[in-house]
DNA sequence: TAACGGTTTGAATGCACGCTCAATTTTAGT
DNA sequence: ACTAAAATTGAGCGTGCATTCAAACCGTTA
């Protein structure tokens, strides 16, 4: 066992962890799973195979590490929950997406490779997508209580959708102004209510 | 060479390509590009490799005819282009994800994964974007002719985004109905026109 | 400053991958 | 039936991957 949490560390070990973390971080964000091999990482981070070994029990431990990292990323300011308006979760959906690079890349790329066929990744990043769901109606209801439960529902699952979907576009065209997009649904949002 | 095209070949040859082919499509779909090695491909097809390699290059050969498949067949109907409803479109890409399978769940995987390294199927895949949102944006003009033309342009990419996103939704959790919920949106839009 | 233990080293291991090939069998035109 | 080309066989090759390990090296603390 070398889980940081049950092992008295020097600072220097601590270090190398961190700096192998972030090489892993921008290599999933940048080549993808596949790409992201425990040579790259150790080479980004100029580490040895060994001290990798050192700090991890295996490859996907690091992985799987910045994946959760990813995940929960994504939710923005969890201290407001019970305020926020639709237009402000919105809001902060764009600012992860452009700010929180690379994690934001490997949010979006996991979805879709990773998460097919590792199952507790799977089962967390639906867990997440529920919690997020239920944020995201509580908020819509503040803003038009008079709506049908059901309806909110549908529309906000669409909105969600459409959010992530323009993170994917983003992923592929590097040129694509996600931010901008997304700022302009959030004020029509806040101008219209829910699309 | 041994491309299908200026080879003469046997119409064992043709079945065992056919088998091949299939079971690509299968294996993408299900467990995704890292897991569709040569060995699982000839398995599934009860072929063994040295019959793959008679009739394709290399691996990426296959894959990239299955992708190029993918890509093409999210494009329903041509011949109504110039005429169909933008409900019409969106009703077409629910019964491509449902009817496609499993081409339709190579085709959302593709976009996270290979394309992010593959500069052709990259390309690909942005040009074949961008000419569904052109048909998508004449649709539209039909539907709704005095709305402004940039106003358009942004409601249908955000509609093409979210029907993208509810497709990796259903991806990654299949008891989510995108038919249902994209046909409740195709009805929407029929109805109150662009959201 | 001694010594215990965490850290680094880098060569080495085993394994799964994509891919090859000479021998053999099957196909199809004559 | 003959024959030339196509298809199949399956052992095997090289490569690059994740991972290991004994030895050397330092940080920390008593």
């Amino acid at each position: 066992m070398t889980s940081p949490n049950d092992v008295r560390r020097n600072r220097a070990g601590l270090e190398t962890r961190q700096r192998l973390l972030a090489a892993t971080r921008e290599l999933l964000s940048e080549v993808g799973f596949e790409g992201t091999t425990v040579k790259a990482i150790c080479q980004k981070a100029e580490v040895l195979p060994g001290s990798f070994y050192n700090q991890f029990d295996s490859k996907d431990e690091a992985v799987l590490e910045v994946m959760v990292e990813a995940i929960t990323a994504v939710d923005p300011d969890p201290a407001h929950e019970g305020t926020d308006t639709v237009a402000d979760l919105i809001a902060a959906y764009a600012r992860f997406m452009v700010d929180g690079q690379p994690l934001s890349r490997v949010y979006l790329q996991m979805a879709t490779s990773v998460a097919l066929t590792d199952e507790p990744i799977r089962n967390q990043l639906i867990r997440h997508h529920e919690r997020r769901m239920e944020r995201f109606i509580a908020a819509a209801r503040r803003l038009e209580p008079d709506r049908d439960i059901e309806d909110i529902r549908f529309r906000v699952q669409t909105l969600i959708a459409a959010l992530n979907g323009l993170g994917y576009n983003w992923l592929i065209d590097a040129g694509f102004d996600v931010a901008g997009h997304i700022h302009r649904l959030a004020e029509q949002v806040a101008e219209h209510g829910l699309p």
